[in-house]
RNA sequence: GCGCGGUUAGCUCAGUGGUAGAGCACUUCCUUGACACGGAAGGGGUCAGAGGUUCGAGUCCUCUAUCGCGCACCA
């Protein structure tokens, strides 16, 4: 009978070939294994042999392709425990699919890291005395440094990866500088500027003083800060600074005596336990009244526009419309207005805020609500500025914090000041506070928000056609970031990194002259329907001087006229709201700046050219560009003429604070005609960054008088195209549909990434995907664990907790790194790092290594065919271990458990292959029968050869090394396993007919059990009676049914016995004698000399304690009819068999005991 | 404040309603022909607490305590 032909090249036979390895001088395996020559050797090898590189061509209906990106690390960094880890499950990942007979492609790469790169490369500047400051250089030349830099320190990190045994495709390496990969940038920022996503703004943003760049919402990271809140006293006063009296104060019912300042204690860092006390308003002696603020940073209290209280507030509500004078600067004192507003919580502090619009966004807010001034006192370097005061001038913001509140305790305004815990905003590259800071910059409304929101499976929803997350919770966590996205600030004010790809020209820049206008009252333009409103308008500019006169330009000394024509256009059509401009046209006339002379359009006689004017305009609360048109005739004259284009809706004029403005879509970009109907003053309300004759936003420069916006791309707007990115994509359509890696590999399998970067890179690269491929990026992506060392705090360089992977790999080999971290990572809990972990791996693969060494050391004559006949109860049993270990392991695999995959592992190997299996098959070994002999070592061959192929994916050196020392090479099909174990393919569970071949059942698997049970049973006995374990024992075996004596040679083995001595049925010890028994038999110690019965019966006693004990267990469940009624079968016939067991096993105590003397 | 995760042996952690597990550490014995990076035997548990569901709960539900993380934040 034939063996069952098993698909897929699983030998069953050992190989003819294991003869030749055989002929090896024994003497040359090292007892202990020595990886790190095996590493390299072979990793050079499979280099050469190109078995990492992917080939789309490869794939067909039957070999499906599996891919994966590398989440790509920091081009200068240098690998750390998080990769190791990383990239470990991604190898596995990888070899595993191999294994499985896909087409793989696992690309690698690298990150330019904008910051990262940008801040190391000026420290080591400045270490070197070359720059104090980036500035210092300029662009060009600081990036000629961070190239150098780049192609220096570039790359280390992949040749780390290389030593780890990572399999990815390196000749496809990507870099996200790359010049292919920044045409894809830039082809993205791009469209989606015109689709109206991107749009530059002035806005309040994380600034880091250090980098001296604006920051994402993502790159603040909260922490909690230890500083003092600083209690200090404003006087009130009315407008014109005089005091208001103290009778303006009545006692408020339920707050207490307000305490007089003079005799308060002012007592700085008395933060005792004293009581806190209720706050309100001061009087002193001199009746003048006092309000008390509390502040943790006092420094910004010359940017005070306001003090704002609840207006609802009994205690200081009636000051509302008052004013405070400003505590700093000392010698400029300001009187800003006390306001209300609801959004202060009269809880906290004493119920007073400062208001510091200019460097806090919630005051911004407040500031924006009741259009208080802006004034900025801290420099982008974290500096306060002069008008701060010369007391605080050019202090750093922290000295200046301490300073503000020596000159307040020295002005006697200081109430006190008290330790306080508070979260501060810290930058995550640079680890300093970050200060909100107004500025210019460039935002995205992000993309293809719905379908990357809906796309990712709920927990629990298994709906096939959904990108998974694993462990899925994490699904939540991004549900709820997607559900509440803002705005990401994109532009970086750095040079190393993509630059926006957005051209000025000069008018652009030249635009400086701001004009604030004043809006018109109903009492100026009076009326109750549009016909009546638009009249008095225009009345209103006869009035005003507007209509027919001309104005003078300081710009170009023209004068301009405005005819009557072109404001009759203006409100024709529209209402009121928009004549607000009329006031400002004279100031708009005078102050614009021309940006360009052009010919009319069409060309005309008539006109000899057109000039286009910009002015800075103030509206509200936001500053705005104005162009208009003037038309100069052959005359000279120049008339006002008010085309434009409409780029902004209404609403977007509205001061929305922090909100994007809405973009008018493309069908609202009226090109009107010169003079055309439908053109209303207000449209002249525009914003020149995206007004194409100013700015453009294109791939390559418009020009050589256009220059390029300075600043560059958060490194994430590179990275969240990466999935396709590094495969080609260009976004043209033809010819990304030839692209056949793109074709065959996007969207990709797995995407194997750490929880921290859900936000920053996972979402944003499915909405890429979703944006410019139409589909997601990924099907699963697999989340690690956040490496923590011991005390579970983060690893981190300057905590100089984190080990370098590279020692460990020279000191324990890169497989067991490897293992050891996979074996405390379990799926989606933070692993805390142990360095005993490697050594457990290094101790496995040593395991490993001598069990194959054994097997090598037998050597010899091997005929390869098992033959099922003469397998013995642990060739079966180890069959039957193996076939579980497979189906565990695989089951692992399928959920991402590769901590279960290498616990099972473990187990299988250690504790059944090595601990009883090999140990028993020793006996064979030994056997003078050859056959025997020979059909042990195909069965050892049969398991070891499976398992080298479970270890692959984890250990992938010294499988490597093991298959090819072993022999298990050379009988299989070269693309099968016969050049490398890599494309061997992964082991399947035994099939019925294989099982029944073998004859494989639950009963050799009971039987074997019960052997290895009598056999510790027989060990225990002999520490019990302290026998040490070099002492040669004899042991009685009374045999429950009689047993084959090679079974009795494998329990004499197992039992390191000197001799195994079987007894009939009816002996019975003649003098106390140590036994133990289970089902397969009873075993006896016979001690030379006596035996103390007394302490064998105590022996005994404490055995049968304990069965009765588990007797009780199982009879109380059996004896409950509920139990019995409502249990599954399954469940219940378990039960009943346990119970019989323990039953039999007290039956042979109480035997035991019986036959012991009195 | 909201959300998520954890609490199981001395330590680090698995655990899928049905006999509480692993590795390390510990105790004792052993260098026996693969391995001392090893082998054998052993000790060690109120599964954070309370209540509930169930024939049965470490496991499911509720609450509490506690630790950690994330989000949002008050000056």
């Amino acid at each position: 009978m034939p063996f069952p032909a098993r698909s897929r090249g699983v030998i069953a036979r050992a190989p003819a070939a294991w003869l030749a390895c055989a002929d090896l001088d024994m003497s040359e395996i090292p007892k202990a294994y020595e990886p790190s020559a095996v590493e390299d050797k072979w990793y050079q090898s499979w280099l050469e042999q190109g078995w990492f590189t992917a080939d789309p061509s490869r794939v067909s209906p039957r070999r499906s392709a599996y891919s994966m990106v590398i989440p790509p690390p920091n081009v200068t960094g240098v690998l750390t425990m998080g990769h190791v880890l990383n990239n470990t499950v991604q190898d596995v990942l990888a070899r595993k699919a191999r294994m499985d007979g896909t087409e793989v492609l696992w690309l690698p790469g690298t990150d330019h890291a904008g910051i990262a790169t940008q801040t190391v490369v000026e420290k080591t500047l400045r270490k070197q005395g070359l720059i104090r400051h980036r500035d210092d250089l300029d662009r060009e030349k600081f990036l000629e440094h961070v190239w150098a830099w780049k192609d220096k320190h570039g790359g280390i990190i992949i040749q780390q990866l290389k030593k780890l045994g990572c399999s990815c495709d390196w000749t496809r390496e990507r870099f996200t500088m790359d010049p292919e990969y920044s045409r894809c940038v830039q082809k993205v920022f791009v469209d989606l500027f015109r689709k109206g996503l991107i749009y530059r703004g002035r806005r309040m943003v994380n600034w880091c003083p250090v980098s001296r760049t604006a920051l994402s919402d993502e790159e603040v990271i909260m922490k909690e800060q230890r500083g003092h809140l600083y209690y200090f006293r404003v006087q009130v006063v009315e407008a014109d600074g005089s005091p208001v009296r103290v009778e303006a104060v009545p006692p408020t019912a339920g707050a207490p005596p307000a305490p007089v300042p003079g005799l308060a204690a002012s007592a700085v860092g008395s933060g005792d336990a004293a009581p806190p006390p209720a706050w309100g308003p001061e009087s002193d002696t001199e009746g003048r009244t006092w309000l008390i603020i509390a502040t943790t940073r006092p420094e910004t209290i010359p940017a005070d526009t306001a003090v704002a209280v609840h207006p609802a507030d009994p205690r200081y509500a009636r000051f509302i419309g008052k004013f405070v004078k400003r505590a700093l600067p000392l010698e400029g004192p300001a009187l800003i207005p006390v306001i209300g507003d609801e959004q202060i919580d009269r809880q906290f502090g004493t119920g007073v805020l400062k208001v510091t619009p200019a460097h806090d966004a919630a005051d911004y807010e407040i500031g924006l609500r009741h259009r208080l001034p802006v004034i900025e006192v801290l420099e982008a370097d974290g500096t306060l500025n002069a008008r701060a005061g010369r007391d605080l001038a050019g202090l750093d913001r922290m000295a200046g914090r301490k300073k503000a509140a020596e000159l307040l305790e020295a002005a006697g305004t200081l109430v006190k000041a008290e330790p306080y815990v508070h979260n501060v905003g810290f930058s995550e590259r640079a680890d300093v506070p970050i200060e909100p800071r107004l500025s210019e910059q460039w935002f995205l409304k992000y993309p293809s928000v719905e379908p990357a929101r809906v796309c990712v499976a709920a927990p629990g929803d298994s709906s096939p056609n959904k990108l998974r997350f694993h462990p899925d919770r994490w699904a939540r966590v991004y549900d709820h970031w997607m559900a509440n996205l803002k705005d990401w600030c994109i532009s970086r004010q750095l040079w190393w990194g993509h630059r926006i790809p957005v051209w000025y020209s000069e008018g652009h820049t030249k635009l400086r002259r701001r004009l604030v206008i004043t809006r018109l009252t109903g009492r100026e333009l009076p009326g109750s329907n549009i016909r009546e409103l638009r009249r008095s308008a225009l009345d209103y500019a006869v009035r005003a001087g507007i209509l027919g006169q001309d104005f003078l330009n300081l710009d170009t000394g023209q004068t301009i006229r405005v005819p009557k024509s072109s404001l009759q256009h203006a409100f024709s059509r529209f209402g009121v709201a928009h004549v607000k401009l009329v006031p400002a046209l004279p100031g708009l006339l005078r102050h614009a700046v021309r940006v360009a002379t052009e010919p009319h359009q069409p060309p005309s006689t008539q006109v000899k050219a057109v000039e286009t004017y910009l002015a800075a305009l103030q509206l509200g609360d936001q500053m705005f560009r104005v162009k208009f048109r003037v038309k100069v005739f052959p005359s000279n004259i120049r008339l006002y003429d008010h085309q434009a284009v409409l780029l902004w809706r209404e609403k977007a004029i509205e001061p929305d604070g922090l909100k994007s403005p809405e973009v008018a879509a493309p069908g609202d970009h009226p090109s009107r005609p010169a003079s055309g109907s439908g053109v209303l003053l207000a449209d002249l309300v525009t914003d020149v960054n995206h007004d194409p004759a100013f700015t453009r936003c294109q791939e390559t420069a418009p020009g050589p008088e256009w220059t390029q916006d300075p600043d560059v791309l958060d490194t994430w707007f590179s990275s969240w195209l990466w999935p396709f990115a590094t495969m080609g994509w260009t976004g043209d359509p033809a010819r990304d549909a030839a692209n056949r890696t793109l074709q065959t590999f996007y969207p990709t399998t797995d995407l194997v990434t750490g929880p921290d970067i859900i936000f920053f890179w996972v979402a944003r690269m499915i909405m890429a995907g979703y944006e410019f491929t139409g589909q997601m990026p990924f099907r699963h992506v697999y989340f690690t664990g956040i490496i923590r060392d011991r005390l579970g705090r983060k690893m981190s360089k300057s905590l100089g907790n984190s080990p370098d992977p590279l020692e460990l790999i020279a000191q324990y080999g890169a497989d067991a790194l490897r293992f050891g971290t996979l074996r405390s990572a379990p799926l989606g809990q933070d692993v805390l790092f142990d360095e005993q972990n490697v050594e457990l791996g290094r101790n496995f693969c040593n395991k490993l290594w001598n069990a194959c060494r054994f097997r090598q050391l037998q050597g010899g004559a091997v005929e390869g065919e098992i033959v099922p006949e003469r397998l013995t109860s642990d060739d079966r049993w180890i069959l039957l271990r193996l076939d579980q270990a497979i189906r565990e392991i695989s089951r692992a695999f399928a959920e991402y458990k590769f901590n279960e995959v290498a616990a099972t592992l473990h187990r299988f190997f250690w504790s059944e292959y090595c601990d009883w299996y090999l140990e028993a098959a020793k006996a064979a070994l030994q056997a003078p029968d050859p056959a025997r002999r020979t059909n042990t070592l195909a069965v050892m061959d049969f398991v070891l050869n499976h398992t080298l192929r479970l270890f692959h994916p984890l250990l992938p050196f010294i499988t490597e090394e093991l298959w090819h020392g072993l022999g298990y090479a050379r009988d299989l099909p070269p693309d099968q396993g016969g050049r490398t174990i890599q494309f061997a393919p992964w082991p399947k569970p035994l099939s019925e007919e294989e099982k029944a071949w073998f004859g494989l059942d639950g009963a050799v698997e009971t039987r074997a059990a019960a052997k290895y049970e009598l056999v510790s049973l027989g060990r225990n006995l002999r520490t019990q009676f302290n026998l040490p374990a070099n002492r040669r024992v004899t042991f009685l075996f009374r045999p429950a049914d009689p047993l084959p004596s090679a079974e009795l040679e494998v329990l004499r083995l197992l039992l390191n016995a000197e001799a195994l001595q079987p007894v009939e049925p009816a002996w019975q010890p003649t003098r106390p004698m140590p036994s133990a028994a289970n089902s397969l038999g009873e075993l006896f110690l016979p001690l030379e000399g006596l035996v103390d019965a007394g302490a064998e019966r105590a022996r005994l006693n404490r055995e049968r304690e304990k069965v009765a004990a588990e007797i009780a267990r199982v009879r109380d469940k059996l004896d409950n009819p509920t139990f019995v009624q409502r249990v599954p079968p399954a469940v219940l016939e378990e039960h009943q068999r346990r119970l019989a067991e323990w039953q039999a096993r007290e039956a042979q105590v109480l035997q035991a005991l019986a036959n012991l003397p009195e």
